[in-house]
DNA sequence: GTCTATACACCGATAGAC
DNA sequence: GTCTATCGGTGTATAGAC
């Protein structure tokens, strides 16, 4: 298991070795850092000490790379989803894991990328899907725990948890403030009431 | 009125004249159907049949090229928004604008570039506070005419709604359709309550 | 596995003619 | 106003030596 796929003729580094991560890594920093544009195979080669030719022996177009980068870090959230969901107070941490710990920066390069990048959009839509039927499911439990009727679809909550997350997380980075702390309170009095 | 700014000492074409909206045409379409990557002065005089030098008459950077262009288009947008403000059923318009009438491929790339070029930054975040500052007028009205007590904020209803309509929106474009329907319902049922 | 060297395309931006 | 021509830089990707 040293070969990538098949694709072109070429030889293929390791996936999972430890310069494969680090090409990631290095990666990963630039398109926070300086976004889509500087996410070059010199760059990246640059940052990690290497030379260029090495990151087309470790993967086979840039646009691999991106998406091997995304794959990646999709994997690792999906595991945190589901270990938080597990927890004591799964839906305050999934709340803090969907408002905080996110680099929205990262996530904008990301979508546009997908505009672009067929096979990325494939991984995206997955990882969307992925995650809210984990939320979906917690958020169940909870509402059945409860036992209050009245309440939304967890389905609902999930969706509007999520999408308000991600824009208050961007709006905070952009240096919106604009009703912020008002749909916190909200927020929060909601999640008490679901989650003491 | 036939300079654009100080800036490098070179000459410049009109703001606001046919081939200015022309070549802003050219490149909101590029954006839209090939995304950042294609985005060139080449390929935009290509589209509008000039040659590429042109573009450097009419802006003096591509950055500011992508300013005006963001510029325009979130002025009738605000247009837009104030108009229908004043309409018979504003929240139902408002929302149908917040949903449908725009491209979640444009926006995320405006987002993704905003990350990058300042003014850009500078721009979008004018747009944001303008545009829920006519949405958060519209709701207050809508809420003291509805005269029922207990509901949210203003403030935070304008923001959770443009949220999710942004998530919907990106989602649907995508081809995600998860728990879609059922916020659509829930979404409807509320406005139908604020606003019959 | 990692390197040097290189082919070739495209980009932003400018000089200066008409 | 619009053009031709061009400079200097950077990108993806490959050939092939060690």
């Amino acid at each position: 298991m040293t070969e990538t796929k098949a694709g072109p003729n070429r030889r293929m580094g390791p996936v999972g070795s430890e310069i494969w991560h680090s090409m990631l890594d290095g990666a990963e920093d630039i398109l926070r850092e300086e976004g889509h544009a500087a996410l070059t195979s010199r760059r990246i080669a640059d940052r990690i000490g290497v030379k260029q030719r090495l990151v087309y022996y470790y993967f086979h177009t840039m646009d691999d790379l991106v998406v091997a980068m995304f794959r990646r870090s999709a994997e690792r959230d999906l595991k945190k989803l589901e270990d938080v969901s597990k927890s004591q107070t799964p839906l305050r941490q999934l709340w803090e894991i969907c408002f905080h710990s996110h680099d929205a920066r990262l996530i904008s390069e990301y979508m546009a990328l997908a505009n672009t990048i067929t096979e990325l959009r494939a991984e995206v839509i997955r990882f969307i899907e992925e995650s809210r039927a984990i939320q979906i499911r917690a958020l169940e439990d909870a509402i059945a725990r409860r036992k209050k009727k009245g309440s939304l679809p967890a389905s609902v909550i999930a969706l509007m948890a999520t999408s308000i997350g991600l824009s208050l997380n961007r709006e905070e980075q952009l240096g919106v403030r604009m009703a912020h702390a008002e749909t916190f309170a909200v927020l929060n009095a909601y999640l008490d009431e679901l989650e003491s």
